[in-house]
DNA sequence: ATGGCTGTTGCACACGATGCAACACACTCA
DNA sequence: TGAGTGTGTTGCATCGTGTGCAACAGCCAT
């Protein structure tokens, strides 16, 4: 829309190619030398682009700092809310939201069943590390060394004759749900509730977050729970591409 | 130098501090709506800006693929990056990677520290250049005119009492590491955080970036941090060999 | 309906971006 | 040494394009 705007940002993703010369830049672009050097000019005095010894051009490490500073203010759950809500208009239950932190994982926000049998959590509130879906999910990711570490770490605490039994299942288990790209508890923590999940990733594809759906299965059982599995996976998706800044799936 | 251009790139630090709308971005610019709403559109063809559900701008994919990009063809933070990994394993604190570039020093790379507690800091963050050990290693080795420019140039903010004071305590300071060929920051930008670092050298001998190991002294004292110098200088070497050593002259 | 609040569009005007040509500077040849 | 190339840089007139304005369009409250 603004032509001069539009011929500045063009050099970016060309100098990211490589470093490039005055004239180099101002062929690519299609105009005059003159031009290209106060847009360079302009892109210098921000920082955008560096100009090293041989006088070439290249993208600038400010630019990182940037682009660190916009993920660190992003705000997940501000972001993923309106997802979650429309995840549990769509199927009635408990929705969650959490996120790995400190050795813990917690939930961070969480939509009301809309069904009379709730589930107890509480926002804020640490997560059953061993058993809870989202836990799983946002563990599998860890590097090999971490998980391993972390897994010997654990106390294993036997909630239900379902529960994770030491670090050797628990690893396991978190193998499994790296390489299916979801996650279940199904009794694991309390004996009548069940869940699924699904992992959120940021632009790196790391699991920064990861949400679920919880039922007691005095309203549905676990099958007519995993049928609904693709439904969270999409929400997850959709979390994760808005959370990434592509643009977003309108149908 | 092009003022559509610097409008548009002003727009991009202000929405690294979070999401903004149409109206909040014109009002900080100074421009008229319209004029604000051309330029985020511009970006947003771009795939720079993204806009959420809420209509609210905030930095796109495309801003960190170009970042992502940006600290990738620096090939000394390639070449570094598994001796830092390497030292980090050894001592355990926290590891950066600076270089000097436009009149700033940059971290262009960092290896967490395994202790729980850590210093703040980014990637692509300009150092505090006046206090900062990586700083003072870089600008030791500019030309002397230029490096009393430059600390003539400078502000000398007091971040505690150990910080340098001046421009003549600063040009002292760096003579001294120029000498010894290693640097410290005792305490200078953060009361209670010290670092050791050594310079990497390139074909020609000069220093191209610096490498240093930060710790609260809650976790070491000056002392012990100071017994790892000889470590950090080894590291700086390897780093400065494999640099040297397989250095294609780039055209 | 009514008002406030937001983003969007069309338009006339003038300002600022543009290309040109001339210049400056560093190299490389004979 | 000097002409000859390849750069980046500057001043300037000209015209294109970015600009602010005002009016409009949605949306959501009351």
């Amino acid at each position: 829309m603004s032509q001069t705007v539009d011929r500045a940002l063009s050099i970016l993703p060309l100098l990211a190619e490589g470093p490039a010369n005055l004239e180099q830049v101002a062929q690519r672009l299609g105009v005059h030398k003159s031009t290209a050097l106060r847009l360079l000019r302009t892109l210098h005095e921000h920082g955008i682009v560096y100009r090293q010894q041989d006088q070439r051009y290249r993208l600038g490490a400010r630019l990182f700092a940037l682009a660190q500073e916009a993920v660190e203010n992003l705000d997940i759950r501000e972001i993923a809310h309106p997802h979650l809500t429309r995840l549990n208009e769509k199927c009635g239950h408990t929705v969650h939201l959490a996120v790995h932190e400190e050795n813990e994982v917690l939930y961070i926000d969480k939509v009301e069943s809309r069904y009379p049998v709730r589930m107890y959590s509480r926002i804020g509130k640490p997560v059953a590390i061993t058993v809870a879906a989202v836990a799983k999910l946002l563990l599998a990711d860890l590097p090999e060394p971490e998980r391993r570490a972390l897994a010997e770490r654990l106390d294993y605490p036997l909630y239900t004759p379902r529960s994770t039994p030491n670090a050797a299942a628990f690893l396991k288990e978190l193998a499994t749900v790296r390489e299916q790209g979801w996650a279940t508890d199904l009794g694991g923590h309390e004996e009548s509730i069940n869940c699924v999940g699904a992992p959120i990733r940021g632009t790196d594809g790391r699991t920064v977050a990861a949400c679920s759906i919880s039922a007691p299965n005095v309203v549905v059982t676990a099958e007519e729970l995993l049928a609904l599995l693709p439904l969270v996976r999409r929400t997850a998706d959709a979390i994760s591409r808005e959370y990434s800044g592509k643009a977003p799936d309108r149908p």
